[in-house]
DNA sequence: ATGCTTGTTCGGGTTCAATTCGGGAAAAAT
DNA sequence: ATTTTTCCCGAATTGAACCCGAACAAGCAT
């Protein structure tokens, strides 16, 4: 970033760029964002951009460690509650909630979600994956009995992974063939199954 | 594609250019790759490009259609050897063949696979999805016990998606906080457990 | 072989988007 | 009030995608 805003009116400026942004990208894919585009919606001149970012990768980027922050900001809330339900309930509850996130002012994150790779997603993704394990943790705290489980970094990468992308993928396919529930229901019972074959092959 | 190609020149040249794509790909990523890299790695010029292809874009498409088409001739020969196996043992194998194809030719295609969503690549993902549905469908008839699971197109819905995505952000990954060998007794592990679950819930 | 038609290649020239630059307006500091 | 700092802008620059017409090669008939 090349300069750092320091007025309050600056830093309206550069929250605007960033909202137009997503609305841009959100619109018409990574691809086909224009500098103007996001100028105009942003409501400044063209210059403007490059007084807080070096390019237009640069504003991706802060899009990307937004959405990142934006996520966490959604799960970390959620986890007292969580912790205390059974885990297929809580898996459940938890991706209901991502995808009524990612809908939220109309679709607008799934639509950028999609084109994650190109935000360079995978850079920032850790805290991310930091938040979730805090997650896993907190859970295996409050059911003592889980703690027999073996392989739990190895799960939590694939569930998390696997189960993120699961839900994007499903989520922007217009013609699913399963529907979100069955997804849902599916990825729950998964980590259900794990978890009881695993207390019983340790028992 | 504007113009097919009838000559054996011809087709030379357009398989170049597809070959070039992906070197050019690899080494620069695709926001980075210029008409005239593809064009100069190729050896032909930069208006050959525009004889076969409308743009830019489309190379990208064709690109990851072949590597769609690719990925499946990878699979389908192994189909008959991998039905006759044990569960995890298929899977396993199924996952060491996808890493060494992804990392022939100095990892062409990894690095590739990584911009996926760029290249559109969920749009063309439909046919792989079929030709590893097809080896779940192979594999429960080979294996008539396996009948008994349910959700199975739920199932291999969550497999398929998040095991490819896993593996490949895995493989990209410079510092991944598992191995290779790890994340794919994982997934084994977890088809393994989930099969073993039903078995037992079902009979 | 020779001329004719069609297919193919090429690279200079045009267009359009990203980025730069320098000056003028607004806010803050003196 | 003046100076200094911060902020905003849009015309000019730059470079890449893409178009186009000339030059070249292949097939084919005579």
């Amino acid at each position: 970033m090349a300069r750092v805003p320091r007025q309050k009116r600056a830093k309206a400026t550069v929250n605007a760029i960033i909202e137009a942004g997503f609305i841009a990208m959100a619109e018409h894919g990574p691809a086909a964002t224009t500098t103007r585009q996001i100028a105009d919606i942003a409501g400044v001149g063209v210059g403007s951009l490059y007084e807080y970012f070096d390019n237009k990768e640069q504003i991706f980027q802060v899009m990307a460690e937004r959405f990142v922050a934006d996520t966490i900001g959604l799960i970390q809330p959620l986890i007292p509650a969580l912790v205390r339900k059974p885990i297929k309930e809580a898996v459940r509850d938890l991706l209901q909630h991502f995808r009524n996130f990612l809908q939220q002012d109309d679709e607008r994150y799934l639509k950028c979600a999609r084109h994650a790779m190109t935000l360079g997603f995978e850079e920032h993704m850790e805290p991310l994956q930091k938040a979730l394990s805090e997650l896993v943790t907190q859970y295996l705290m409050h059911h003592p009995e889980t703690l027999r489980i073996r392989n739990i970094p190895t799960m939590s990468y694939i569930l998390i992974n696997g189960g993120i992308f699961s839900v994007v993928r499903h989520l922007c396919d217009p013609a699913p063939p399963i529907s979100f529930d069955e997804l849902v229901d599916g990825l729950a019972t998964m980590v259900g199954h794990y978890t009881e074959q695993e207390m019983v092959l340790t028992q």
